[in-house]
DNA sequence: CATGAATGAGAATTCATTCAT
DNA sequence: CATGAATGAATTCTCATTCAT
């Protein structure tokens, strides 16, 4: 029973994101959520109270499991670069191989319907990363940059090779976005 | 009277970047972006043909603006790595002065309802970066990557940094603008 | 097992009393009532086919306790004038305790959902009053007026005596209230 | 262009008073006010912000419209009585010609959706009449019962009638609703 | 040309009722 | 018998677009 439970509601979480990515949370009426997921369109509202409860689900879903595979090889117990590389080339697999995850995120990670709470548990989601900024810098192997900026420049950096690898013409292969990651490495290593 | 046209679509304009880039596109009836533009409602489609088509109007005055500001002191004559340096640095300066163009393109560069044909015309507009680029690789001075994610990188990590400045609490000085946009160069110079 | 549901019967009668008086029938979902009576939604079913069968079941109820309660201490053996007021102090005294059924009467005693054969079957229980009515007609007591239009001058100023009880700022005493009842028999009386 | 403004407006209003003083307001779907009214849905939107408004200035439009009834042909240069007659025999002749009106205020005078506010606007409109109670008081005509009692007395007994009038199945003849509501003056006279 | 009243398709959400467990 | 998850019809309200003035 509890089992049928979490089909219904992992189901409209699935239809959620599938639609949403590409036709945006405006253009996708609970109705069409609600047939994708084979479900009446009241069952929704039995696990989400509203629509912005969804996509808020949605959200600490996807971080989740971005967080669950990112950190699954990841050991504290390496080198910092190692471990930053590793990091990195981790987000970019997942979200290469879940690109409608990546969609998501892009448009919905600033989005004015994500509740600062959310993001808040989002955020906490990714500690071990802090940590190992703040080890790298501990080490000295950091440019002389505020926290913050090496942060926002390390993850905007990733972001744009998934992005590249997604949405570019050419795809880049594995060995060129090794080297795509090592490049942001560079970006903030000393 | 061409004067006073050019006037109220310029108002029109203007009030859906400020509205939109707050409330989103469909928080934003048109009703409202013509009481800000202080016309009637039925004006705005004398201007533009309907809702999509005024937002891709907008993107294409963003990406012209920010285009216009970006190249008026670029000069093809400099070094590369100064031609590269202050471009980025302009593209910065450009959106920390205008926060709601940011948002803007943040929120809808990626958004489906931007069409191909308007992505394109908005690429046109950069073709003097891109020379650059090709400069910059016949001199060798960049990574062995392919062209296309050397650029993602660049304009992504950049993209990072205005982030960081709109929306982190404390935001950098000028001179550690200036070292991130120096990182930024690192992450694809050879 | 038969107490026992005829226990559940009377609880979702008195849930539905409780909640209807106050929200009224469609503020009133069914699966409120069942949470108020400590049963699933589903058990109502058993009882009442439907909401609206409900709700007429509720009328009878109500009138059925008021007659039971009015007619307790009434005899035919007492002079005219004496048994109305003692009738009409008695339907005063009922609701003055059972607000809510008083609220429910007034809301619903001339609502489309109560049906005429209901309604038919709340009046047969007052036929006691009929009779006393026509027995101060017979004793000429009372104006030369339709008995009909006795009934209702009389009834519609008790029912105005309990709303002056129940909803005024000042509430009358009992003596006070014993002299709108006389009040009420100089109304129809000759 | 106003008088049409007005026209719409008031259809809305009449529409509204047919279907809800027949079906109630909850059985009263917009759409089919709109469709009674000749009008689109939306449209209702314009003059009313709310269903619940739109009830509101409803309550407030009969209640302006019985005054006005009521209070064209008083004066308070009469005997008390003769005034207290006439303003009674008044309300019974205006709901007797407008039952839908008297429909709706039977339902609607004490139900939730009313607010205070319109409550009271409504009262406000009536003080001529609470001024002649009070003369009649002073005048010491009435029975030495609470100011509210006799209020609550005489109103309630006319409504009432009204009802008898309404929903009997033989209605009584004009001096006979003149005889009910000298009836109503034995109720609270000394 | 400019206007904004009018429109109705379409959206989110609720809830009476059913039925598998 | 009792339950409550599932359903989808129905409701209120919004808003892009049109068009008479």
């Amino acid at each position: 029973m509890q089992e049928k439970i979490q089909d219904k509601k992992a189901a409209v979480l699935q239809a959620t994101l599938e639609l949403i990515s590409e036709q945006g949370f405006h253009a996708t009426p609970m109705s069409q959520i609600a047939q994708k997921a084979n479900i009446g369109v009241g069952t929704i509202y039995r696990y989400f109270p509203s629509k912005e409860d969804l996509i808020n689900s949605l959200y600490i879903q996807v971080k989740s499991r971005l967080a669950q595979f990112v950190f699954k090889n990841y050991s504290e117990n390496m080198p910092v670069r190692r471990s930053f590389i590793i990091l990195l080339r981790s987000i970019v697999d997942y979200f290469i191989e879940n690109p409608k995850e990546f969609l998501f995120m892009e448009q919905y990670a600033n989005s004015p319907m994500i509740t600062v709470a959310t993001r808040q548990e989002g955020l906490r989601m990714f500690e071990p990363a802090s940590k190992l900024f703040i080890r790298a810098k501990e080490e000295t192997l950091l440019k002389d940059l505020p926290m913050e900026m090496i942060n926002t420049l390390a993850f905007g950096a990733t972001k744009a090779l998934v992005n590249l690898y997604l949405f570019s013409e050419v795809k880049p292969d594995s060995a060129t976005l090794d080297k795509g990651v090592e490049a942001v490495w560079d970006t903030i290593r000393r």
